[in-house]
DNA sequence: GTTCTTATGCCAACACAGTTGACCTTACGC
DNA sequence: GCGTAAGGTCAACTGTGTTGGCATAAGAAC
């Protein structure tokens, strides 16, 4: 048993596996998230993920400490994914929108891996560089610095917590999907109205609104809420 | 095996458990609820239920068809806290600003409860009731019912989902917390300003402010807009 | 009160999970 | 080339949700 795990860049010696194929942590992230996709969060285990490399599911103890840091590796793979190619555009409330929208739709990519990582803080390169790039966007924009911080916890925060929530629904278990589908069908719409009218006369409308997002909707609204800050007009 | 649950309005015979208690729907969801709360979201087994109720785990299944039911319920219980003594005061935003708050607080109350929950539609009594008020607060206002739809949705939406990230990181197991503690200590704290400049230097900032909720200025803004769109004021 | 039925609790077993310690083999530093 | 230890493998442990079969006592019928 691994008492230490060797950091990536310090690896020297690749034993193939059995199989041949020589792995890495990429490798293992990657092949994790394709479980993810394939057989939902609950299909992600050590078991399959080792069969899926072709390795004895030991092995992956070399890589990760256990299950729960290799979650925090993938949550850091989807935030770099969220950054690859972005870059600053000079204009603020541009970089914020698109670094929200480029989050949000990120994790929602992966639902089922975003059920298991949004709401965890990692530490890992990509977490800082996102963070350090809210935070040199505001702090370009003029705002102090305590300012920028108190908008960068509500930016960061209602763009993870929405993006947990959309990707919750998403990432649901094909069961419990058809499940939800079917409150929605047999419960929500055939309410009598004598005990609850104004569902029963939204029903149609709430089935067709609930399954989009109304993040960024939320969003222009926080932007809103920042630039009424930096030019507050007289009252 | 049950192949049928039967529901708790419909039972008849009570037969007392080994040690003589005598179950209910209730009692279960309220132990599940202390447990969660002494063990951890990953403390809630079947198992362990059985065990603190003096019953075997299988008899379970006669209450619930299995733990996700289970969860729903305690969902469900989680929203009937939030509403008990609720009533509305003829003004729709200090309702809504209640209604928020008061979910948010019933969620965040039972953290681990919370995140198994947050993000599922269970169609039973109290989360209809819930939705029946927040509809009924936004059409007594005078919004017309497509308006009042999408707000309804931002509105739930943003309270379920803070509510869900709030939980979840109150909700780690002990290990994890200390964890991600230690990250913010070591890592974020101690970052060269070389490479993360302005978190080099929020850095004193963010740890203070990191650990309380966004939410309630969240809602604030989400409020405004809304009054915005009842009362627009000429561009 | 007695009898009958069946709801409901209990038991034993299943497949699967994460994790660990001991072992073996082979790639690499010297 | 050789010796070392990194890293892959095997087998086993505990704990999980869930199920089928069985026993028993609660409540209905008379």
């Amino acid at each position: 048993m691994p008492k230490v795990v060797v950091p990536e860049e310090k690896r020297r010696r690749r034993r193939p596996t059995r199989s041949g194929k020589v792995l890495s942590e990429q490798m293992i992230v990657d092949t994790a998230l394709r479980l993810l996709r394939e057989h939902g969060a609950a299909g992600l285990t050590a078991r399959r993920l080792g069969l899926a490399l072709d390795c004895d599911p030991s092995t992956l103890y070399r890589y990760f400490r256990g299950m729960d840091e290799l979650t925090l590796a993938i949550g850091d793979t989807l935030i770099g994914q969220a950054l690859q190619g972005w870059g600053p555009t000079g204009s603020w409330r541009d970089d914020l929108r698109t670094l929200g929208l480029r989050i949000h739709a990120a994790y929602v990519a992966h639902p089922q891996a975003a059920v298991l990582t949004t709401s965890r803080v990692t530490g890992r390169a990509n977490e800082l560089a996102a963070d350090e790039a809210v935070l040199t966007v505001l702090s370009a924009s003029g705002l102090p610095v305590r300012q920028a911080v108190a908008v960068y916890h509500a930016f960061i925060d209602q763009t993870l917590a929405f993006a947990s929530l959309d990707a919750a629904s998403l990432a649901l278990p094909n069961a419990a999907l058809l499940a939800e589908e079917e409150v929605w069908r047999s419960t929500y719409s055939r309410l009598p109205s004598a005990t609850h009218p104004h569902i029963a006369e939204a029903a149609p409308l709430l089935a067709t609104q609930m399954v989009s997002s109304a993040f960024p909707a939320a969003l222009e609204l926080l932007l809103d809420g920042v630039a009424a800050r930096m030019h507050p007009r007289p009252s």
